[in-house]
DNA sequence: CGGGTAATTGACCCGGGTCAACAGCAGTGG
DNA sequence: CCACTGCTGTTGACCCGGGTCAATTACCCG
């Protein structure tokens, strides 16, 4: 697919380092490749929030282009590797096929969906359940993407990151988590995740992951936003 | 614009009517004409969240049509009346002329954003300035759409409605909004909203119009989503 | 005037935030 | 090998923004 292309311009960065920032020109598209990486916003007062995920085989903006700025910025949270693809390169992969033009447009509104999902987890569900449903959809996207191994992952994020991922405080997350350890949901240690009982986490997390739209994107491997 | 398409088949529904509901495949892209209405998810147990706003000129779904099937309801405010323009015909105005699909991919792009937006908007902000940049976002976008009259618009949405679009309570939103009228920032009674300081209203929501980005789009008026 | 929806108010409570200390652990340099 | 540093995770005490429950009061419309 992308693979083609993504070889040409291969780049990598720090952990903790942007790769774009709020009010920048967006460059090229982005496939990642490997490592995690989060959209975030950050206000005024410093206040930040995380917007979603990225993860390897995920693609950053299939046409940002069309906007004139970015209006948050993409940070690594791991070491990460990734390919920046042109504009024009994006451009014309489009007008070659077809597919790719139909598998970018996928990308866009599988991220789209996302985003819906975490107004409803921010707006309406309590900690415990946001926290079920952000590891379950996490899971359930590296699963898809191949990157699990049985029912464990790596999971690099830390508990400031899942506390601006889901509108929580570290401290909050520390102690839910434990909660959702306590209940056998989830084993999180040393940068890695086991979920021993996936669906008893859905229910835990009022999840449903039809919003996902796993069938009808990209064949092989081609997970959301 | 589609305003040629748009004539077509304009429906009509009446308020708190459903045009399409989680599951279904969507069956058209829809051109908002008049009224309001909102994308919205409702959990399980009845907990129901907004996801966005829709206004006259915004369009529902460009490109809905490569997802098999609704991850959330879009439902009618007001009385509604719409344009629904078939995936066929999307298709084919696509392929005649880009600037329509380029418009198109635009509003999408838009609606992305605004949704961003709002989980920073619930992730981060306390009820008052969430409340405050809801009204702020609406305002602006009705403006750009040239359905305000100097300071102030219509606004027929319920306090319960902003309370699910906002991820607090009913109770909870009318008593903010009373602190907002309290300050003078906000004029709001009986279905009209009135902003007499526009600016000190995006202060105390700490409201930054970048992320519409109204400049770029369609040339005349081309609201987000 | 009656019925229904939306707005408002009061009393009380709790989920989650705040503040602050402390522990674990990896990396680093001597 | 160990002390030092910095980040992440953990815990405790206390507090507050916002939720809950329930009653009233406007409106609107026929």
């Amino acid at each position: 697919m992308l693979d083609r292309a993504a070889r040409k311009a291969v780049r990598e960065v720090e952990p903790r380092r942007d790769l774009i920032r709020e009010g920048e020109r967006p460059r090229a598209v982005n496939l990642m490749l490997d490592g995690w990486a989060c959209r975030y916003k950050q206000l005024a007062d410093g206040r930040r929030q995380i917007l979603s995920f990225l993860l390897p085989g995920d693609v950053s903006d299939a046409n940002a282009l069309i906007l004139a700025e970015m209006d948050h910025s993409i940070g690594a949270i791991t070491r990460l590797r990734y390919a920046e693809i042109a504009a024009d390169e994006v451009e014309a992969m489009i007008a070659r096929s077809p597919a790719i033009a139909r598998a970018l447009s996928w990308s866009e509104l599988a991220a789209a969906a996302i985003a819906r999902e975490w107004i409803a987890n921010l707006g309406r569900r309590t900690a415990y359940e946001r926290l079920a449903h952000l590891l379950c959809e996490l899971f359930v996207r590296l699963r898809h993407g191949g990157l699990t191994d049985g029912d464990s992952c790596d999971f690099p994020v830390t508990q400031g990151d899942l506390a601006d991922a889901t509108g929580l405080t570290a401290v909050h997350v520390n102690r839910t988590l434990q909660d959702l350890r306590r209940d056998g949901l989830i084993d999180l240690r040393g940068r890695r995740l086991a979920v021993p009982d996936l669906d008893a986490l859905k229910r835990a997390g009022l999840f449903k992951g039809n919003y996902l739209h796993l069938t009808g994107g990209a064949a092989d491997r081609a997970p959301a936003d």
